[in-house]
DNA sequence: ATAGGTGCAAACAGTTTGCATGTAT
DNA sequence: ATACATGCAAACTGTTTGCACCTAT
């Protein structure tokens, strides 16, 4: 079975802090702090265990590595902030997807991104 | 200025004739054939000059390396069949994206990925 | 003739894995 | 005690770059 060390503790702590799409990078940076001398090994290697068990699902973002989330959000979509580059969760769903399906083919899932900068962003970009 | 090489030339042959997204090295077995000795860092180096022509445009797929398809083709989106891998063109797009925008943020752009099984994939499952 | 293009190999970034050691159970 | 977890370094994949040679202009 899987125990429970404390890098695990650690990381899925970090996950439930700042509730948004995490690279493992960012997860490494915020444990660094607290576990001394922990490895980016075990930073992936626990995100894959935690991925088995649906404790976090990845976020695939487009042109970049991907990220990992809380699971159990229910459906939703993504927003990426082109001046800084953070993902945020984005709520509802636009639907109608299946009207774009060419014929012959079966869709079975879908996934939307929006681009743009987000309030932290455009707020700075007027003070400047 | 950029020259005429039958390196480049080959390439951009590869773009007309499949019209599909394609990656570095699906561009580099497809060439591979008509240019003997071709290298790889010559299609990521064709495919860099491209896109800063706007000759090709990249397509990044979530969760996957980047794929490139000819520019100049209008709003789209695409199609990634998850039984074979192959990313199709889709026409149309569902709109109101704005309506899903938390407050204080501006979207600039939106991008939509159906998932599901391609006709050719179906046909074969089905005769399976 | 010469600036830009090519092939090769080395370098890089992100991710995975082998192995000896550490630790939760 | 022992099986699972960790840290480190090596390996691997996708991509970029340095360098000597080649070729379209």
């Amino acid at each position: 079975m899987t125990r429970s060390t404390k890098q695990r503790r650690a990381i899925r702590a970090v996950f439930e802090r700042l509730n948004r799409p995490l690279s493992p990078q960012e997860i490494l940076d915020q444990v660094g702090g607290e576990v001394e001398g922990i490895g980016i090994a075990t930073v992936y290697r626990t995100i894959k265990s935690f991925v088995e068990e649906v404790i976090i699902v990845s976020v695939d973002v487009p042109g970049e590595p991907a990220r990992y989330e809380l699971a159990g959000k229910g459906h939703h979509h993504h927003f990426r902030c082109t001046d800084c580059g953070s993902v945020y969760e984005i709520e509802g769903c636009v639907g109608n997807f299946k009207a774009l399906t060419p014929p012959g083919f079966l869709v079975k899932d879908h996934e939307v991104w929006l681009y743009g900068s987000c309030s932290t962003c455009r707020a700075s970009a007027g003070a400047a």
